[in-house]
DNA sequence: GTCCAGCTGTCAGAGTTCTTTCAGAGAGCG
DNA sequence: CGCTCTCTGAAAGAACTCTGACAGCTGGAC
């Protein structure tokens, strides 16, 4: 029922916050190590969709994303290429990735891109709502309470797409920096985008500051 | 134990098929017809979970869903939508449903959806409870007696959770301090947050003073 | 190429809330 | 009654949050 995701990934901090992150999400997760377990884990069980690191010792990614297509696997492959390698990021996308995402990433994006990966073919289009919020992720529009919908910025809409995705959740300042700057940022950051959000919410209380910890949406 | 479906639907046949797929599912189901059935069913026994067309006569799905949660309905609402309403999708939305499903559905998508809808809401706090107070550790909120949370500070969370871990014991100030302030904080402290905690608690009884010893809550 | 507008991210200071102490009022006990 | 222990209001200081200003960056228009 959910859909499987294998990541591989030789970098076992990253893999596991991969892991945990994506499991969070109601994806069902198996982690490989090297091009070898990866490519025995698909055997094993056909993933929906492959996080391939490229950098990997070994069968490095493009050698495994093309055998993981000449075994006629046809979910998705998202690739995770350094910052400046264009040529890396042609040369997966030749050996039949999909999608690439450069490293360091934010998670939010990884997550984007991979429901970007599933969603082909289907016709639903990305509305997430919490309360009389509704966040359109594909424009990046919200409505709130029947007014006009307001025109988000990128960083906006991923924050506030953070916050709707566990409403009930405290959402910290570390975890939301994490996530969309990929850990490199100022902890005041959030504040800023957090008080942006709520003027363009036109409703202050709509995300509260649970002090010392972070933001949440209002119940 | 089962989780109980309450399905909304006027086209009969919709609905018989809704109702013996999802009994198949093992889903405790209810049916209703319009509305006004829907809500006196709701009121009858809650359900845990609402399958809700929009387009009925009488009432229609955006005002039952409204009232649904006027009447303080905390489940998953999926509502059905014609494919090219993606305004009443927004409608729905923020009516308060959590999510839906476009008209023709398939049925495992229905499926789907609901089973997303009954994983979530598990928002993973830590809670800690003694008799009527129950205290989320992660958000620094107290319920009790069925009242609306009240949020603590910091320092008021740190020491009804170090009551709630022991809640037979006599908390002693020396131990408080010990275990909150590191033995650095003059004695009064503890009684000056046992004072705020009583008021927040709304029940100056829940935490009993010892005298001479210490406080302990009520049992 | 140059200009412009909008988006990002940082900083510093204003504003708000929390923490801690103190002193005196209040309560229990022999 | 007198003593000790407990409770509470006030207030200074600390910690945290919010906001205006600003500079860098990017992408599009000309």
């Amino acid at each position: 029922m959910a859909e499987r995701v294998l990541v591989v990934e030789d970098d076992a901090a990253v893999r596991r916050m991969l892991e945990r992150s994506l499991g969070a999400e109601g994806f069902d997760v198996t982690g490989a190590a090297d091009g070898g377990a990866a490519l025995a884990a698909a055997e094993a069980q056909v993933p929906d969709l492959v996080v391939l690191d490229v950098a990997m010792p070994g069968l490095d990614g493009f050698e495994v994303c093309r055998r993981l297509r000449a075994k006629g696997l046809t979910g998705g492959i998202l690739m995770l290429t350094a910052r400046d390698a264009v040529e890396d990021r042609v040369r997966g996308l030749e050996a039949g990735a999909d999608d690439y995402v450069v490293k360091p990433f934010a998670i939010a994006e990884v997550l984007a891109r991979m429901r970007a990966l599933t969603r082909r073919g289907s016709d639903r289009s990305e509305l997430l709502a919490h309360g009389e919020i509704v966040l359109d992720t594909v424009k990046g529009t919200v409505t709130s309470g029947g007014g006009p919908p307001a025109q988000l910025t990128a960083r906006e809409a991923q924050l506030l797409e953070l916050l709707l995705r566990d409403p009930r959740a405290v959402l910290s300042r570390a975890g939301a920096i994490e996530a969309i700057w990929a850990g490199a940022a100022t902890e005041n950051i959030v504040d800023r985008y957090v008080a942006r959000l709520r003027r363009k919410l036109d409703d202050p209380e709509a995300i509260r500051t649970v002090r010392g910890v972070g933001f949440i949406l209002a119940p």
